[in-house]
DNA sequence: CGCAGAATTGATACATCTCAAGCTGGGTGG
DNA sequence: CCACCCAGCTTGAGATGTATCAATTCTGCG
């Protein structure tokens, strides 16, 4: 079942799907030439999980198709994803020999992974993947502090309403649709997930996906299908500037 | 009263207090002379706005000396602190012209700024910065990612503990004393700023402290001077994993 | 002395959690 | 083909933690 996709990633760079949003964006032809002697692919299923939070981790990776999560999890049980990983982005961190989160495949998932010894040499010697690392790395770091404004303020409308629309962005960006009027998308997270990720139970999660329904913010074809009518109207619900010209 | 503290800083980068962990860390002597020409101090003092967001932002900075934090303001007033820069840190995007967040000085302040074009070029043609960089800001990541556990899921007393635990260690770290048996140290943040940064409102702040105190956790001298008898008790009321090696 | 900002404490309101009961839809086996 | 099952989801009722509103009380300082 998994396998099918590995077949469908081309294992050429050069007409790789990510190839000019990932770690790899900038590489020169010799930088890809030997970046392409140090990878491979690695396909998981839907739930499987990719790495254990501790264990050891002698690759770093970029996701090619699919979704992942990173989750930190306290010893009662308490989760919190700190993370969503959609196509061309950067997983594991150079230097560090164990993984520090738990990656999860929420979809099925295709990684094109890196050796890590190798893939740190490489970023020694030539400039272009530290250069696009760093990049990424701060894009994701502004992220997160984003995420930390709706951890720590907003109610739970507002974090199911922000949920929805960077999902919806994410999505446009991705069919290189603009974001603007009647959008459609599926979501690729269980009401569980998405409760993880904003700090919510799933019951709440529930609840406020039904107002927001009730409301005419959303409608819904099954539980996954949702239909935005009006973008703006789900951006007010976010609580976030109007204007919010995402820096992306 | 500011300029004092100028005047204690060292413009060698030679002795500077930074020196060996800002992003000037890996320098080699011409790296730093090129270093040298385009730094500037400012001071600040506590209290002062350093940066507003949205604001045009020409350089890029390391905390020198003093205490600093950034923070988000949603239209209807909510604030959630994101950062709390200690020295060495360093603050300011390459590649972006307006700051992001509010930066504000909540002790006196020192920065040393880099002019940022020329910052920029420094990047580009020398790999020792952009290395340090990047380590710097995957160590942020994970840090803002720890902070998004506590904010999405620890109750107000565990967000406190771990406030004070995580200040307690910075502190410890500052003065080479390591972070066993009795402790002591000065809240750099009144009540409201604790609050800001754990999401919480300044009055649970006040109540959870009182709480901690009540139970023997930690003693106080006025409102800012903290002393905790038992590290150890401290960081089981934080609810992390208490073999908590920080990877630090 | 007395003022102003910071902090504490109290009483109450409310959002979200918790516990519990049902619902729904797709898959499986008889 | 139907009955059943089960994970995912929804909804309800009540408990609880934190926010809100409102007084005081500290503390440092002019």
């Amino acid at each position: 079942m998994a396998h099918h996709d590995l077949q469908t990633v081309s294992h050429e760079c050069g007409d790789c799907p990510i190839r000019h949003r990932a770690v790899c964006a900038r590489c020169e032809t010799d930088e890809l030439q030997r970046l392409e002697q140090i990878k491979y692919y690695r396909s998981y299923q839907a739930g499987q999980t990719v790495i254990w939070s501790g264990d050891r981790m002698d690759f770093v990776a970029s996701v090619v198709t699919g979704i992942a999560t990173l989750t930190q999890t306290m010893e009662d049980g308490r989760r919190q994803m700190v993370g969503l990983l959609l196509p061309s982005d950067f997983v594991g961190r150079p230097g560090r020999p164990t993984a520090a989160y738990d990656v999860t495949a929420t979809t099925d998932l295709v990684m094109c992974c890196f050796r890590k010894k190798p893939f740190e040499d490489l970023m020694s010697t030539t400039p272009h993947v530290a250069q696009r690392l760093l990049e990424m790395t701060l894009d994701e770091l502004d992220a997160a502090r984003e995420w930390m404004l709706l951890l720590g303020r907003k109610t739970a409308r507002e974090k199911i309403a922000s949920l929805l629309a960077i999902i919806a962005r994410r999505d446009a960006h991705l069919k290189l649709k603009s974001a603007k009027g009647a959008i459609v998308f599926d979501l690729p997270l269980t009401r569980e997930e998405m409760a993880d990720y904003l700090g919510l139970t799933l019951e709440t999660v529930s609840r406020q996906v039904s107002a927001l329904k009730r409301d005419g913010v959303i409608e819904l074809e099954g539980k996954r299908h949702v239909i935005v009518p009006d973008f703006d109207r789900l951006i007010e619900e976010t609580g976030d500037d109007s204007d919010g010209g995402y820096l992306v």
